[in-house]
DNA sequence: CGGTATTTTGAGTATCGTCAAGGCCAGTGG
DNA sequence: CCACTGGCCTTGACGATACTCAAAATACCG
């Protein structure tokens, strides 16, 4: 995805709505009218993008980058809970705050919607309040996916689960995957600090768990954080049998693989 | 919560749907036609109400008991990624099967409502859309709060999390919190099995960690599933910094347990 | 090319999973 | 009424795994 931007009438950044993927088939009334309070907006990587409990005045769509969601607690120590890549939509449509705060992983951009503004249009059009609903549905999956992973006894595993969620889910997101001479090139997009956020553990653990699977030969480290899949069937099985019928299977998977090939 | 049990004209099951908490507010008609497409069902402990993948024909509310969101894979072994207590919808209300399935974790009935017609009356009825809206978000909001808990590295401390959990999200859930001589008692809805499925760890260990605290004296066991907590701030202690700011303060958490003793 | 942050490696200790055995309770049938 | 049975919970012992602390190696950035 790479948006038009533009300056409206004051002068303003703004970018075409029409262009994100889950709001092009809306009517146009309703496009237009996220046209005109849509704002383009760009954070640095590890900006803060929102406290914790504070209610943010806007509703986002990830447009570039990625974006963490963490819990800080009070010694300093963050658990992330999430990631948002294009296309997510975050800010709480209704009234209570957000639980967790949101920092940008890597340089991002986003668009924002001023939240009355949005919360009008959401009242004024059914397609939009449903396009926000299967949004969130989604986010729903998601948490149940990064539970079932962490419910996982190993390290080895959960990171095994982690890798065949970028190549599945994280699939059509920019520069996470990609094919070099045919194999599968997967790049980590985050720190292995933030992956040890995620997946409850240590970064000296993970390291341990990706050198590990570097011997066993299910994966290349070609950087740390560029990692080719050698034998996507051995890494599925390290995962465990979770996966067999997560979200997209692995002949599905496979089919994506060979379409990013041409 | 204690419905009145009905047969209508047909001499089906039924009962009062305005008696549901979130359906109360829904305008006079809506509730009429909740009404007329409502259907109690009832369930056995560990008795399967829908299988993953399977395009189940209602969508349901418990009404009493809990249900178990799980994920059985190849080997047999049961993954848990979620509880449902009274209140909580389930059955997808758009087109995709469910991910997971559903068994009765006690006995426990529902209310089911025939899902065309509930999207019917969702296309009709935006207050309606709303409460199923609000449904889901809390839905997400829960998910994440077991991530926050499974990503702990020690049994101990997911173990206190959950029952903190229990304590403040379940707090309104009928015999799941009591007050006994001016203590706090907690009542476990599921096995030592359950349990550990859900926190990713063995039944082994589930049971050393609440013994641990036993002997720690944050709790006591007067029974296996039965729970004095005897010191509430230890217990918050150990479940780690991250339930300071959770959904319910400490604070407020007092204050249910006076209500609760009153 | 130097300086800093990140990643990796190593060694020692704590925790957990596993297997196996014992205890407790409820329900069953003599 | 009691012995028997089966399910669940508990306990113990041991090997595997992960966390901690410390230090070295590598990658990153100006």
């Amino acid at each position: 995805m790479a948006l038009n931007i533009k300056k409206d009438n004051a002068g303003r950044n703004t970018c075409s709505v029409a262009e994100i993927g889950q709001f092009a088939s809306l009517p146009e009334d309703i496009l237009n009218g996220l046209q005109s309070i849509c704002r383009y907006r760009s954070f640095r990587q590890d900006q803060v993008i929102s406290e914790a409990g504070e209610h943010i005045g806007f509703v986002g769509v990830v447009e570039k980058g990625i974006l963490r969601m963490q819990k800080t607690d009070v010694e300093g120590r963050q658990h992330i809970v999430g990631l948002l890549v294009e296309g997510d939509m975050f800010g709480r449509v209704f009234n209570r705050p957000m639980q967790f705060s949101l920092e940008a992983a890597t340089d991002a951009s986003v668009m924002a919607f001023s939240r009355p503004a949005f919360e009008t249009l959401l009242s004024e059009s059914r397609e939009l309040d449903r396009v926000v609903m299967l949004n969130i549905l989604n986010e729903l999956d998601r948490a149940r996916d990064w539970m079932l992973i962490l419910s996982n006894a190993k390290v080895k595993t959960r990171l095994a689960g982690f890798l065949m969620m970028l190549c599945t889910r994280f699939a059509d997101v920019d520069h996470i995957l990609r094919t070099s001479g045919g194999k599968l090139v997967v790049s980590v997009p985050v720190s292995r600090a933030d992956l040890a956020s995620l997946l409850g553990t240590r970064p000296e653990s993970i390291s341990r768990a990706f050198h590990a699977m570097n011997d066993d030969g299910c994966i290349v480290l070609k950087q740390p954080d560029l990692i080719e899949i050698a034998d996507l069937e051995a890494l599925a099985d390290e995962a465990g049998e979770d996966f067999f019928d997560m979200n997209l299977s692995l002949s599905a998977l496979v089919q994506i693989v060979r379409k990013k090939a041409i």
